[in-house]
DNA sequence: CTTGACCTTCCAGACGCTGGAAGCTTTAAA
DNA sequence: TTTAAAGCTTCCAGCGTCTGGAAGGTCAAG
């Protein structure tokens, strides 16, 4: 198949397709035309990586999954601990924005917000008086 | 200052100073030799910028931040909603990851993860029969 | 025969730095 | 005084993951 239909049965478009043959995870035949020609099991791969790109694997992170998947005699548990470990990512970055979060909430109630030019934010920001953080 | 100092007490390293100057959010005055020179202002400026960057404001949001900063007359108001805006990106990121994790871990806990070669977490994201999203 | 959709390649840009090379100046120690 | 180290300069390139656009080839429909 061509590209764009690639495209539609993965959920990615054509460009990140063709980038993703530049790095090497999926790479098609070609066609006499020179068109790419992308087999069944191509399709496959590219879906797999749209779901795991999408659930938050990075790149070499999609690369090692697909040789997991390619691999016939490999452990489930190699792909089980990358899955936790990207659990565990994930918790962090949330921790982290749930901080984030509180200190601008603090910031944001100490604000009057109205037309007065002194404001407890840029304050803040510029190092007066920290409210917490 | 030289930019030894100002990255000191701004804690931003020197290449992204000097980034920052690139970009134009803060230009010093060189000395003679051709050293930047960074006043006890561009310090501060600096240290804001620090500051506004780890809670998450992009460039071009602390050049927004910057220039409220240093008007005299804009009102509080306009600080307050952009910052309300980020919070709400925040949370908007916080709901995303925590899908995210929801679906991970579904597919960690159906995943035996010992030495058996059959994987449910590859098996999901070749396709076969979704356990969930 | 023409139009328009689809395909190709290549180059550049987005974000926000970060690293390194080559070559200054300044400072401190031997 | 010589020298070595630290700090400064500029410029170029790269990180990750695409995304946009230009210039041009190919194909199917009317």
């Amino acid at each position: 198949m061509n590209i764009g239909k690639a495209a539609e049965i993965s959920g990615l478009p054509p460009k990140t397709i063709r980038y993703y043959e530049e790095i090497g995870l999926v790479v098609p035949d070609r066609s006499e035309n020179g068109y790419r020609d992308y087999s069944d099991v191509d399709g496959h791969r590219l879906k797999f990586l749209q779901r795991s790109r999408s659930l938050g694997f990075s790149i070499e992170e999609c690369r090692m999954l697909l040789s997991l998947y390619d691999d016939k005699h490999r452990a489930s548990g190699d792909v089980k601990s990358l899955a936790q470990q990207k659990i565990d990512e994930i918790e962090e970055k949330i921790a982290q924005l749930n901080g984030l979060k509180t200190t601008l909430g603090n910031l944001v109630r100490c604000c009057h917000g109205d037309h007065r030019p002194d404001c407890p934010i840029l304050d803040d920001l510029a190092g007066k008086e920290p409210l917490n953080s």
